[in-house]
RNA sequence: GGACGAUUAGCUCAGUUGGCUAGAGCGCCACGUUGACAUCGUGGAGGUCACUGGUUCAAGUCCAGUAUCGUCCA
């Protein structure tokens, strides 16, 4: 590897090279260390739905760049890696696809094989992602990797559920969700899109009726006989006369209705609340309600149908009022026995066609408009969804009976008391208020693709029709059970609850052992024969009469949530909830213990939990976020994490989310093979700031010519695609080649809808935004490049204070001052602020400044060698402190580019292995574990400890930039070739003459100028241009060059600018209230600032009268 | 409908508790390539800080309202 470094830094070489070291080294393993204070952070963890993309991307970048930085720092820190299964999404993934490839649907294959198709895309994403992690960078215990379905995971899920359950904080009820019909499954709010569809906007009445006094015969207006069990049912009624007219866009759910709604204060219908209406397509008769928060005066007639279990403000109204929930929907979204004869069976749209008809043909239909309707679609199937009342399974969110904190509200406490605190603090609002609600949690899903959740259900019945008397009691079949279960060995692994409302005993197991015992169980209630005595006789040892009573035992068939299983991320992939072993590796051991017994406990829970900080997107606190929280608190009774940070969102170059249908997404490798991991890192932290989402305009670079096409909007909606392909993409799977606009050659182009054909050429994407991270590293790989090639006879040793100049101990101060900031700045999570602050060192100090300055010693050149003969200790100064500045400053670099770092770090072992500022010693073999230049317990101790910062050097300093500036700007103005010499006169005070005597070899290195005189006695020459700084006046002699006009010119300008300036403070001054409301330093302030302008400006005035003589 | 955020140079963004001449990167213009880097260097142009009011000695910054955009929750 003894060669010289490349001219442009070439990513793609050095990244595998030190992936397979570092991983050789074992330098991302985390094991419990008593020596070292750990640092945890658990990844937010990415469904195996498909591969990483941008998001991903910034969101890898951040935590490994925190990892990477704890690491140094002397913590024992893990970053722990996996992936989840996100039931609803994968399995609709893999529906989707296995549809329109084969044409087959769920049922057709039935649940196993389903499920053995999802864990065949499981493997197959899982594998990418934690390959683009790795091609990221990502310094995660690979050999920690978890998935929320394997054996570890799935015991900590199970072991929740049995503890919430056993505590009473599981319960079923009825609850309006979404349904999706087409896959048959609740769908979560956040996976539903509204979309605006045609539709209809019809009127139709209801005709008023009242009671018929019993006795009187009823005339032609039927009775509530549809109705269900309910009272109204038995009694007659007939019609006013009177018609209340109402609005729908589905007019089919009025088969549900359950009131109609007024305003209380609406004078229209006062006289008509508490009456009833008469449902004509039924027959039902309900009553007209008032409720302020349903109907609204002013929209349309004031009327609304309450339809209960089909729709959401109607299920709220529902329950204020005490209404009957009706459902009128099979799972399928055809209708119900509730449609009765005339509709039940029939799809729901169907429906909607035939009761307009009907109420058009009974008389009660008014009219119709086309309206757009905003409906609600499911995420996953794209179809739309109906607000449906089912079975579900929920955990109790709110407080206990006795005002004992609930799951929510321990949750909101841990934030409220700042155990756990969010960056930016702002976004723990949106945590306390959805927490606050102490919405009970929805737990079920109808899927197959899950953990299962770990219920059975015992049901019991009549056997015969003979006689009911002598049935079984509840407690009577609860006595059974427990006795069953007690001889089976399951009293530590079930636990049994009555579910007496629905005539059900529910059994909860905590493992797979206790479900096969009761799968047993069901299998032998199932064949036992009912009327054999004696077969009964050994499964129900007591009570003569247990012909009569049948039994049916039943596992649930619904899934968990899918955040069921990632709100234990924290302590479930740390082992819990077994205490006694540490959780298993990949390779199937245990890993380093530091007990040397064997041990008695899971070290790595106890070492590792609580983490430090959980590194996600805003858009999952709710649902992921609080959560965790709440589940660490009641498993480990201690918050998962002390810190939240909240980054950024990426959006396209519009301002749009990123998505896999907007087909905006991108690849983070295209930009990773395209500008390498290092730039794209590098960027991606520069963009992570506190307030603004990152746009990223995007283009397709054309294989053929590089031409960039850019990205556009389809003109309609929100799909996004190059420019040059015509057409809209929503819907194709075909691939769509893009024409270069240039070569006019086409390729396909990289996009999230379809896998390229590795065999075509493709236009990959590409995005300005990310060449600031490639140029940068450029930068930095040629600065240390040009070290590299002057350490030519580099020997270690320490630095005298006597042998650093001017530009040592400003480059030191400054990067005493820059280690500091970045360690602050990524303690409070603004990797913006730490990004730049590090490229502005590097670029604009390290690389304009100080390389430029000491490439005379390095030459052996140096005002020194001239003077006294000392070029050679020098130049030994000079590369002494480059190499210790270059080693800071790859520190420094590591967390946010470590390829790069790595690479130099190496060289930089070759050439100067022994290196540091005042002590040397050999550095480690890998910056990984190279410690962090700034100590914050122990500053003095730092590798630039802050005794090195000095204003008053860093003052001088800039006023040797502000000459070199000012001359430089002369030449280019009098357009004075830099290889021009030219002269310099500078007219101050003695001390700062003096300063600048001592730097005037610089002059002449940096700007080709002699530095002629300077001094308080330095008059103007003649013919000279001139600037002035703030405390010193510089003159420029250009016989013959000068323009006198000219120069005029652009001296009255600046002294122009100079009065401007002095008129806006001295107006200040003058301003009485000013002088005495301002504080007085400010006051102060002015006033020197403004002796300041005055007296430039009669330089610059000096200067214009001389011109004007001249 | 509620909460939060944004609106500053052609583009993408910084701008601390109000306080000296509002900054950066990219792009643009001019000049410059015999050894660190053209993924570069030097210099320069470019901004009524969305709008309207208000508070203040002083507002890009604080307050109120308006407009536009975005996100989350309903």
């Amino acid at each position: 590897m003894n060669t010289e470094l490349p001219k442009q830094y070439q990513p793609s070489e050095v990244q595998s090279r030190w992936l397979d070291y570092w991983k050789e080294n074992g330098y991302f393993d985390a094991n419990p260390n008593p020596n070292k204070k750990p640092h945890t952070i658990m990844i937010p963890l990415p469904n195996v739905t498909g591969a990483l993309h941008m998001g991903h991307a910034l969101n890898g970048t951040l935590q490994d760049l925190i990892t990477r930085w704890r690491r140094m720092q002397g913590y024992e820190a893990l970053w722990m890696p996996g992936t989840d299964h996100a039931g609803i999404a994968t399995q609709a993934v893999v529906e989707r696809r296995m549809f329109e490839e084969e044409g087959l649907t769920r049922h057709d294959i039935g649940r196993d094989a389903l499920v053995e198709r999802i864990w065949a895309w499981k493997d197959s994403y899982e594998k990418r992602i934690l390959e683009q992690l790795r091609q990221l960078g990502a310094s995660c215990d690979w050999r920690r990797t978890r998935f929320t379905l394997d054996e570890t995971c799935s015991k900590a899920v199970r072991r929740t559920f049995f503890r919430f359950f056993k505590d009473g904080l599981i319960f079923r009820g009825k609850r309006l969700v979404n349904w999706d019909p087409h896959l048959q499954t609740a769908v979560a709010n956040d996976e539903v899109f509204h979309e605006e569809v045609d539709g209809h906007f019809w009127t139709f009445t209801y005709p008023v009726v009242e009671k018929v006094d019993s006795g009187e015969s009823i005339v032609d207006s039927g009775t509530a006989t549809t109705s269900i069990n309910s009272q109204l049912s038995t009694i007659n009624y007939r019609e006013t006369g009177e018609k209340l007219a109402f609005s729908t866009t589905r007019p089919e759910t009025m088969i549900g209705d359950s009131a109609i709604c007024v305003h209380p204060t609406d004078e229209r219908y006062e006289h008509l609340v508490g009456k009833h209406v008469r449902i004509p397509v039924t027959g039902r008769v309900i009553p007209i309600i008032a409720d302020a928060l349903l109907a609204k005066k002013e929209l349309g007639t004031g009327c609304v149908k309450v339809t209960p279990a089909h729709d959401h403000n109607d299920y709220a109204c529902g329950l204020r009022n005490n209404l009957e929930q009706i459902n009128i929907l099979n799972p399928d979204a055809t209708i119900n026995e509730h449609g009765g004869e005339k509709y039940q069976g029939m799809d729901r749209y169907d429906c909607r066609t035939k009761i307009v008809e009907d109420m058009e043909a009974l008389g009660h239909f008014v009219e119709v408009e086309d309206r757009k309707i905003e409906l609600a679609h499911s995420d996953r199937s794209k179809s739309p969804v109906e607000p449906y009342l089912s079975d579900q399974w929920f955990v109790k969110m709110d407080d206990w009976a006795d005002g004992k904190p609930g799951l929510a509200q321990s949750a909101m406490d841990a934030v409220n008391d700042r155990r756990v605190r969010f960056f930016p603090q702002r976004y723990q609002r949106t945590y306390l208020d959805w927490l606050g609600e102490k919405r009970d949690w929805c737990i079920s899903r109808q899927l197959w693709w899950g953990h299962r959740i770990p219920v059975w259900q015992l049901k019991w019945g009549v056997n015969t029709s003979e006689s009911s008397e002598n049935i079984w009691s509840e407690s009577e079949v609860v006595a059974l059970l427990m006795e069953w279960i007690s001889e089976s060995g399951l009293d530590d692994e079930t636990e049994v609850r009555p579910d007496s409302a629905n005539e059900t005993i529910l059994i909860c197991t905590l493992t797979e052992d206790a479900d096969h015992k009761l799968a047993e169980f069901a299998q032998v209630l199932e064949e036992a024969d009912k009327s054999s005595d004696e077969e009964y006789g050994k499964l129900y040892p007591s009570g003569p009469h247990l012909m009569q009573t049948v039994l049916s035992l039943d596992q649930e068939e619904d899934v968990l949530d899918t955040w069921f299983s990632s709100a234990l991320w924290p302590h479930a992939t740390l082992g819990w909830p077994d205490t006694e072993n540490n959780p298993p590796l990949a390779d199937g051991s245990s890993g380093p213990s530091t007990l040397d017994s064997q041990p008695s406990r899971n070290e790595v829970l106890d070492y590792f939990y609580p983490g430090n900080v959980l590194i996600t997107s805003r858009d999952i606190i709710t649902l992921w976020v609080a959560r965790m929280v709440l589940t660490g608190l009641y498993n480990m009774g201690d918050v998962p994490f002390s810190h939240v940070h909240v980054h950024p969102k990426i959006l396209d170059g519009f301002g749009q989310t990123m998505s896999k249908s907007k087909g905006n997404g991108c690849d983070p490798q295209d930009l990773i093979d395209r500008y390498g991991t290092d730039a794209v890192r590098f960027s991606i932290a520069s963009f992570a700031g506190e307030t603004q989402d990152v746009k990223l305009p995007m283009g397709y670079e054309c294989p053929h010519c590089q031409h960039v096409v850019p990205q556009a909007l389809d003109g309609k909606g929100p799909m996004v695609k190059p420019e040059t392909v015509k057409g809209t993409l929503k819907g194709t799977s075909d691939k769509v080649l893009m024409p270069c606009p240039k070569c006019k050659k086409e390729s396909q182009f990289s996009t999230p809808q379809y896998d390229l054909d590795p065999a075509q050429p493709a236009a990959r994407m590409v995005s300005e935004r990310f060449e600031y991270g490639r140029n940068f590293c450029n930068k930095l790989w040629n600065a240390a490049r040009f070290a590299i090639l002057n350490l030519e006879g580099y020997t270690p040793g320490k630095i005298e204070e006597s042998d650093l100049r001017l530009e040592d101990r400003w480059i030191l101060s400054r990067l005493s001052r820059v280690t500091e900031e970045v360690t602050t700045l990524l303690g409070r999570y603004q990797f913006d602020k730490a990004t730049q602050a590090i490229r502005d060192f590097t670029w604009n100090e390290f690389c304009d400044w100080y390389l430029e300055m000491i490439k005379p010693r390095l030459k052996g050149e140096g005002q020194g060698a001239r003077d006294e003969g000392q070029g050679d200790s020098e130049k030994a100064s000079a590369q002494r402190v480059l190499v210790g500045v270059l080693d800071g400053l790859v520190r420094l670099l590591q967390p946010f580019t470590p390829f790069i770092c790595e690479e130099l770090w190496q060289r930089l072992n070759e050439v100067a292995p022994e290196r540091g500022l005042f002590e040397p010693v050999k550095a480690v073999e890998s910056v990984m574990i190279a410690s962090w230049p700034y100590d914050v317990d122990n500053a003095d101790q730092s590798l630039f400890p802050p005794s090195l910062q000095d204003d008053i050097l860093e003052h001088r300093f800039s006023r040797l930039q502000e000459t070199v500036v000012a001359v430089r700007n002369i030449r280019a103005v009098y357009g004075i070739g830099s290889s021009v010499p030219v002269k310099l006169f500078m007219k101050c005070e003695p001390g700062v003459a003096e300063e600048l005597q001592v730097c005037a070899d610089q002059f002449e290195n940096l700007a080709k100028t002699i530095l002629e005189a300077a001094g308080a006695e330095v008059d103007r020459p003649a013919a000279s241009a001139s600037f002035n700084l703030k405390d010193a006046d510089g003159f420029v002699p250009l016989e013959g060059l000068v323009d006198v006009a000219a120069e005029l010119e652009r001296q009255k300008k600046e002294a122009d600018k100079l009065r401007g300036f002095i008129r806006g403070h001295s107006g200040k001054l003058q301003n009485e209230k000013f002088v005495s409301n301002a504080p007085e330093k400010v006051v102060a302030e002015v006033r020197e600032t403004l002796a300041g302008l005055e007296k430039q400006l009669e330089s610059v005035e000096a200067v214009i009268s001389q011109l004007g003589d001249g």
